[in-house]
DNA sequence: TATCGGATTGACT
DNA sequence: GTCAATCCGATAG
């Protein structure tokens, strides 16, 4: 078995467009005070710039929700959506360019992460892949929320940390329009979400999905 | 201050 | 397939 270790900090400071897929494969880790739990980032979407009609910080738009969505690469944004689901996105790229990455997927890389994210979710059924195969379902299991936006995912021993995993270039991806962005015109369209072909966990598998060429 | 609606989910027809 | 839960951010006034 390989050493953890932090992701690279270059991976995070791409756009998001370009970092969405390099997520994918890559090691969530989570510490609660029930233990420390894995698992494999499954499915992103990129939110990225101020020309993005489907961002919070489309046109530049600089609130107190989207300020950290400014920052440089590296740190956590999460948001509450519908008045009960957290959301968890990867910020990248440069200071003053807006641009996340949402998770919308993970997989428990063990059956002991399995049981603690199962703890963390209250009501459970159907089958397993429900316990983390959407954005609000996975912040559950994982016991994130807002007291964690702005949260440094690249420190050794945080508590909310991104390690390295598989190789993108190794896995089989594909992209296809982003979820529920209606409201975003045109952008709507954009083949902006990216997920692992196959697996079980993604949330919303595409009718017509495009391999992703790195 | 008031209103509108959401990067979702689970329950139900 | 439909729909409501439930809070707060963004915007209008």
């Amino acid at each position: 078995m390989r050493e953890p270790k932090l992701i690279s900090p270059s991976l995070l400071a791409r756009t998001a467009l370009a970092a969405a897929p390099l997520l994918l494969g890559q090691t969530l880790v989570r510490v609660t005070e029930e233990g420390e739990i894995r698992c494999r980032i499954v499915e992103t979407e990129s939110y990225g710039g101020a020309e993005d009609r489907g961002s919070h910080a489309f046109g530049n738009r600089r609130t107190n929700r989207t300020e950290v969505m400014f920052a440089a690469g590296g740190i956590a944004y999460v948001y509450l959506i519908y008045g009960m689901y957290s959301c968890l996105n990867v910020v990248v790229g440069e200071m003053d360019d807006p641009q996340a990455v949402l998770i919308r997927a993970v997989e428990p890389l063990s059956e002991s992460d399995q049981e603690l994210m199962l703890r963390h979710r209250g009501r459970f059924s159907g089958k397993a892949a429900n316990l983390s195969n959407g954005p609000g379902k996975l912040c559950r299991a994982l016991r994130i929320d807002r007291s964690l936006n702005g949260y440094p995912l690249v420190r050794a021993g945080g508590v909310l940390r991104l390690e390295s995993g598989d190789a993108a270039d190794e896995l089989p991806i594909v992209q296809c329009p982003r979820i529920n962005i209606d409201y975003a015109g045109e952008y709507a369209l954009k083949p902006w979400r990216f997920y692992i072909d196959g697996n079980p966990y993604v949330s919303v598998k595409d009718k017509h999905p495009m391999p992703w060429r790195g």
